[in-house]
DNA sequence: GTCAACTAGTATACTAGTATAATAATTTTA
DNA sequence: TAAAATTATTATACTAGTATACTAGTTGAC
């Protein structure tokens, strides 16, 4: 188990919720094991309450399974679930980058050029997380522009199946490409093309890249069916 | 304060969530007001614990506000996430009924219009109770149809915040266009036709009667801008 | 030998008590 | 007098202990 401090003004419930998170979609804690709320309390050096509660919230996204009175399973890899998580997003964001085009201020589109070219930048500085944290930020404007957060906290909820499997996977998407995907929907915003848009979004969230088949040889255990 | 009895087999987290879901909903508690963890669990005859992961259940979706150390507010009813609430619902059941009209079985079919019929049964017969649960059940049979369930939940949970304003709301729609409605829907998944299917989904659900200005002009301290 | 009833073991679900932090009330100070 | 500092109040955030329920293993009836 993979353990973080807690950070300042954290509550202990949300610190507990981070490592939990990290150690599941890091195949950390193994899909399929259990998790003793007493063992998590003394590793993070908590009382049982907060990592309760931490579990609790997990449980209804579908990453633990909590057995009443007998402890809580981490979720084996339900490939349906996976499937339905790209469903979500992909769902979402065609419909967010559509309203994008109509909704997008000149300052909006100004930002998100800003995160495209700091993106490129870190992209030539292999900074690989700041990388992702630009991509990530890229997502939630689009979101944001359209005054849709709530839409986007679901989305990365539920995103926590498919980043699970994606960890596991070998064949990674080349960023240069994701940087250039951003661009397309970018210009096809600026253009206030919605077609175009939808296209390009599509295109770039199908690169989400699950070598489901080479997983399963390696660690069939993972699976749920 | 509403109170019902658990029910059997029911935890009292689930009991706690139950009460204070519906509470909200009917704006028994009203918008804005202060609930504290020791006068509900007193008043439901449990411990603080259950109504405090109940409470922060509901935080999630945004219905509760904790004020950390301070108490919980029952949110306002904020325009913005209520629209976000409908085009949430309205992106994700447009999407799903299109995938039913591909994967719709011929015991699918069957189901939905087994659904259609007893609703008509309890429209006549004048069961208002028994008539919404077939509703919710129309709905819910769609996204089970394409096994996206956790995406289901995710849209009741957001639906939250329009059946609370639409509780309060004066017009109401008649039952038999939603049955009508109904039908329509499924017969353009019968006759697998997409486009038809997203039309009369899209008319269906512009049906949610929002009167806001009559409700703001009633109870303007209910809303937050 | 099989199945049901019973018992032991164990981890949670819940209860209750304490520490902490946010706010309000009060006092102090300039 | 008004702002800053202090104190009091209060409700949670967290801790820790107990009751409950689930599982597995054993016993016993047939």
């Amino acid at each position: 188990m993979k353990i973080f401090e807690p950070e300042r003004g954290e509550s202990l419930r949300m610190y507990s919720l981070r490592v939990l998170r990290e150690n599941i979609i890091t195949t950390e804690f193994e899909p399929g094991v259990m998790l003793y709320e007493k063992e998590i309390a003394t590793a993070l050096n908590v009382s049982r309450s907060p990592v309760r509660e931490a579990l609790a919230e997990l449980s209804q996204f579908q990453l633990i399974e909590i057995l009443p009175q007998r402890g809580s399973r981490v979720a084996l890899i339900d490939m349906d679930l996976v499937n339905e998580a790209v469903f979500f997003r992909t769902t979402m964001e065609v419909a967010i980058v559509k309203l994008t085009c109509t909704m997008a201020s000149e300052k909006d589109l100004s930002d998100l050029e800003e995160i495209l070219k700091l993106q490129e930048f870190y992209l030539q500085n292999f900074s690989k997380d700041k990388f992702m944290e630009l991509d990530n930020q890229f997502h939630y404007s689009l979101f944001k522009i359209c005054n849709k957060l709530q839409c986007y906290n679901m989305v990365s909820k539920m995103g926590a199946h498919f980043d699970r499997i994606r960890n596991l996977s070998l064949h990674v998407v080349k960023d240069l490409k994701l940087v250039q995907d951003h661009r397309d929907i970018f210009h096809a915003i600026k253009d206030r093309d919605p077609k175009k848009a939808e296209e390009m979004i599509r295109k770039h969230l199908s690169r989400i890249q699950l070598d489901e088949k080479e997983i399963r040889k390696t660690y069939p255990q993972y699976f749920k069916n």
